[in-house]
DNA sequence: GTGTATTTGGTAAAATCTACCAAATCGGAG
DNA sequence: CTCCGATTTGGTAGATTTTACCAAATACAC
């Protein structure tokens, strides 16, 4: 389905999301109106589901985030779509994984300061129904922060 | 040193990051100019450290994702950096933070299958030198992947 | 208020995007 | 191999966008 020059396609995108398609058609070695055809049928087949900044965190004074280990006290549809829907709403919540383990979930978080995170635990993440556990680790260090898919 | 307009600027291109500078000058309400200029100076000062095209997982043939939770054994800065230095360099593993808790590091790891991963595992992280502990937690559903903070 | 520095909106040339065309390539069927 | 239809290709041109520059407006310190 996707194949050799669609990924080198799909790198290239992944690592400067506003190459011009003429630097694009240069660095996968084909014609612009070739590559901007391949483009378009990736977006509109949605392999590319999309383009983002990449914001530094830090610098746009988003000192705070942590990883959060949930569990649910019971597993019926009910709660799981439940904690779902206002996970998948609540915008600090970077991301979330459902994963094996002793956890049910996986999340990141990521907020201005410890106060903001404080909240965000009071205010929302202690009053989803259902929830067994959350045990927080606070991230020290950010190694590495990627996006992009290793082709 | 971010301001309430730039937040403007951040928060639409991480939402749309190939969008025009007309149609961000729009939506943000200023003139084309203006806007341009702080998109540059938001670039050059690093606030906007890339772009990026955000590839649907699966579609694209990753269908293997997982956490891993690290230790080290020793935390000399011997071990550390190597680890560090190893790490940012395997591209299955999008992500590593340093965290409080059990575990010294959280992983995030992305694969084309479970055979891929367990490759990963004995021929790279097995061999790092120092690692105390290892434990896996496949990712059976991603229920939000963002990049996007959340001004 | 005055002078300086910074930011603004407008503009025009250069670059790019995008839709179209005809030519080239591919994959069977006979 | 040859023919045919289907798909993909490269090229082109008009519309759009980017980008660097200017003069005017605004902000700031004294």
């Amino acid at each position: 389905m996707v194949e050799e020059q669609d990924e080198r396609i799909l790198a290239e995108l992944q690592k400067d999301g506003r190459a011009t398609n003429q630097q694009l058609a240069e660095t996968v070695g084909m014609s612009t109106s070739a590559c901007w055809r391949r483009v378009r049928a990736l977006e509109e087949s949605g392999v590319i589901s999309g383009y983002s900044a990449l914001v530094a965190r830090e610098r746009a004074g988003f000192a705070t985030s942590a990883i959060l280990h949930v569990s649910l006290e019971r597993h019926d549809v009910k709660f799981v779509d439940e904690f779902v829907a206002r996970v998948t709403k609540r915008r600090e919540v970077l991301e979330c994984f459902a994963t094996t383990g002793d956890a049910d979930y996986h999340l990141r978080v990521v907020v201005r300061d410890m106060d903001a995170y404080n909240k965000f635990l009071d205010e929302f993440m202690f009053r989803i129904p259902g929830i067994r556990h959350v045990r927080t680790n606070v991230i020290l260090k950010e190694i590495k922060t990627g996006v992009a898919l290793p082709f």
